[in-house]
DNA sequence: TACGATTGCGAACACGCGTTCTTTCACAAC
DNA sequence: GTTGTGAAAGAACGCGTGTTCGCAATCGTA
C-alpha cells in the first residue's frame, strides 16, 4: 500500500534530483530560490507549486514555515538492512515513571551488546528508522492518558525536540513529571495532549519541558 | 586518524548530538533557535558562538548567511544488528470492533501457511503456551477501557471459556457488541470488568456472553 | 587587586526565504 | 462564445533566522 504516484512531470523530476543531489552534497535541504536558479525556473511560486504536487503525491514532505525543511520520502537514506521481515533488539535501559526522571541512553550506546536487557522487536512495530531506539518499562498507571499502563514497554527513538503531533516522553522539570503526551509547539509554549481526548491538555512555556524521546510503539503482555 | 578534536565542552557535546539526532529524523537541519530551545540555551549568541568553536576544531562546517547550513563532519551513521531469537508468527484474521462479529479462527487452522496476512511475536510477548494463538486488529475507540486504542493489535488465544481475572474478547449477542474485559463469574451471571477501575462494571447472565479468547499481548505502533 | 581571556546573556538588526496575490496563457468542456 | 483548470510568472509581504554588539559573570594568571 505504499502511496500512489501518478506522473511526475519532467520538471518535477528534475527538481526531485536536484534536492537529492544538492542534499548528498551538503547535508542540508536547499531553499526554494536555489531551486528555481539550478533547475532554470523563472518564478518562486514556480517551485512552491510543484514542491505542493510533489508533497500532494508523496514523493517529499514539507513543514510550512521552515527555511529548507524539505524531506525526500521513497528515496533511501536509511542505513540499516530495512530490507524484510526482520526482528530488531532494542536495549532496555528502565523503567519511566510519574515522578522518576526519565533514563537518558549515552550517546553511541546503541549498539547492541548482548548481555545488557533488551527487548525485541517485531517487525509490525518497527519504524523505518531504526536508529537511536531503546525501551522503557512503565511503572505506575500515571500515563493512562495515553493508553499505557503499568508494565507496558514504550519504545523510543532518542530526540530532544519533536514536531506537531508527535507523541513523546516529556519531562517536566518543574513538576518533577514525566508524561507522555502528543506535542503542540505554540509560539513559546508547549500543548502537551493527552492521546485520550477527554483528559486536559497541559500547557507550559516551551523551556520547561524537555522531550527526551518519541514514542515509537507500545507492548504489552497479559498476564 | 581524523582532524584533532580538542576539548568539546560538555554543552558543545550536547549541541552536537542534538543536531545529528534532529538530523537523522527530519533530513534537514536544526536552526540556532532550534538548537537553543533543544539544549536548553538562554540565547541564540551562545549557540553561534559554540557553533563557531566547533566548526573551528572540525567538528562540522557552516556556511554564512544561509538558514540551517550546518554539515557535520566525521559523524558515521550508525549500524543496528539486527538478530532476533525465538520469535513466533500468528495469524491476523481480522479486525475487531465494537459493533461487529468477532473472527473465529477455523479449527485447526493455525498452522502458518505463510501467505496469510500475520504478526510476529517478540518472546517478550509470547506466553509459555504458544498454542491457539491469532491476532486481530483493533478497530475504533471503545477498548479504551482496556487500554486499548484504535489500530493496536491484540493477540488472543483462542478459547470459549476463561478463569476468573482473564482478560477476554467476548461478545454479547444481545447487544451485538465486542468488548476486551476482565471476566468473572459469579453464581450464573457473568461480570465484565474494564481494565481501567474508573469505568464501570457489566453484569450480565452467563448465556448472554460468548467469550472467543483470552487476550495474550497487545501491539501499538505510534504513528 | 588588577586584568585579559573565556563563556554566557539578551536585544536589535538585516537579510534569507517561504508564502501569497495578481496576471497571463494554453487547452478542454459545455 | 463562456467557463474552468492546470501551469507558469513576477512582485510584494512578512516571518524565519543568522549576525552583531554591548554587557555581565567566571576564571586563570600576574
Amino acid at each position: 500500500m505504499t502511496t500512489a504516484k501518478p506522473r511526475v512531470s519532467e520538471r518535477q523530476r528534475e527538481m526531485l534530483e536536484f534536492i537529492r543531489d544538492y542534499h548528498a552534497d551538503r547535508s542540508y535541504m536547499p531553499s526554494i530560490r536555489e531551486i528555481q536558479l539550478g533547475c532554470g525556473i523563472s518564478s518562486t511560486s514556480v517551485v512552491d507549486y510543484n514542491l505542493r504536487l510533489l508533497e500532494r503525491d508523496g514523493h517529499l514532505k514539507r513543514s510550512p514555515d521552515i527555511s529548507r525543511a524539505i524531506e525526500l520520502i521513497g528515496a533511501a537514506p536509511p542505513r540499516p538492512g530495512s530490507g524484510g521481515p526482520e526482528t530488531l533488539r532494542v536495549p532496555l535501559l528502565g523503567a519511566i515513571a510519574a515522578g522518576e526522571p526519565i533514563p537518558v541512553p549515552e550517546a553511541g550506546a546503541y549498539a547492541d551488546d548482548g548481555d545488557r536487557e533488551g527487548v525485541t522487536l517485531p517487525p509490525e512495530l518497527t519504524p523505518r528508522d531504526s536508529r537511536d531506539l531503546y525501551a522503557l518499562r512503565v511503572k505506575g498507571d500515571s500515563m493512562i492518558d495515553a493508553f499505557v499502563t503499568d508494565g507496558d514497554i514504550v519504545v523510543l527513538r532518542h530526540a530532544r525536540d519533536a514536531r506537531n503531533g508527535e507523541m513523546v516522553a516529556a519531562w517536566l522539570p518543574l513538576e518533577d513529571s514525566a508524561t507522555l503526551k502528543h506535542f503542540h509547539l505554540e509560539g513559546d509554549s508547549v500543548r502537551l495532549m493527552p492521546a485520550n481526548p477527554a483528559m486536559e491538555p497541559i500547557v507550559v512555556p516551551a523551556d520547561q519541558v524537555q522531550v527526551h524521546g518519541k514514542v515509537v510503539a507500545v507492548m504489552r503482555r497479559v498476564a
